[in-house]
DNA sequence: CTTGACTTTCTACAGAATGTCGAATAATAT
DNA sequence: ATATTATTCGACATTCTGTAGAAAGTCAAG
């Protein structure tokens, strides 16, 4: 019986293949299992078909979306990068938040600040509005 | 050869038992297997070896430490729960964050909201000093 | 010294997730 | 029809985690 799926406790991670895929349908957009394939395969040794598993499987997974019309099956991403991400790192944080809120926040602006500096106005910019709709939806006791 | 271990990309993601056990280390400090085998079964059916084994691969993996000493073997964590979450959320920023900034703050924020809003506060104080930081760090190219 | 209870280690299996494909099947094109 | 390309199926390998019995080690009591 094992594990009850690591979501539960940290979100949905995917695979590096899964991910590169992912990346790739972001960048390109509706694309053919064989586009994926060429896209993805960079000298590499990799056959189409290990593509099209893990496009089928990111498919059942409600990451890729596959429309069959006239022509080829295109794949294409059913939610933006950023709504992937903030997807999985909600589940993720919810996951961290859960075992130790203290510090976090901290390592949280620091790692932000390292990265991605120009993040911390929009950062605060969230939380002020995030406030506003706490302090709102306060009114029903 | 599969995966390159979720590690490389998500983290360090424990299944069920192994936080559980964690937990319980954490609550109770240094423990003998059966202590933590008391603390963990209630009333549940598992056995004394399921938690001698997690404990030992958790003692692999360098968050528990094994001391041999005289009498029972001692396992302790061998980070703080603090440090845990911070070296955890650490690897999951870097990973999130390179696919998209933007999305980890949004669901950041909504998941400090969720579960400490008292926090937002804080939050928005370490982004004022953090700004101011790297305001004045700026001095010097 | 032998026995028995308890501790610790070994070994093994099961199920899920992911990577990896070849074979079979279905469409298309020529 | 036949060759070509596209899709789907079915399989196997590896790693992770949960699970636990069997074996080996330790030690006090008799």
């Amino acid at each position: 019986m094992a594990r009850k799926s690591r979501i539960e406790t940290y979100g949905s991670p995917l695979g590096p293949l899964e991910l590169e895929i992912m990346e790739f349908l972001w960048a390109s957009g509706t694309s053919s299992g064989r586009d994926v394939f060429s896209g993805i395969k960079a000298g590499r040794e990799i056959a189409l078909t290990t593509v099209l598993t893990v496009l089928e499987r990111l498919a059942n997974k409600g990451l890729v979306e596959k429309q069959k019309g006239e022509g080829l099956i295109a794949f294409s991403p059913a939610l933006s990068k950023e709504e992937f991400a903030r997807t999985v790192s909600r589940d993720v944080f919810k996951g961290i938040l859960g075992i130790s809120a203290s510090g976090l926040c901290a390592s949280f602006v620091d790692a932000l600040a390292a990265s991605s500096p120009e993040e911390l106005e929009r950062l605060s910019e969230l939380i002020e509005s995030k406030k506003k709709e706490l302090g709102s939806g306060e009114g029903k006791k």
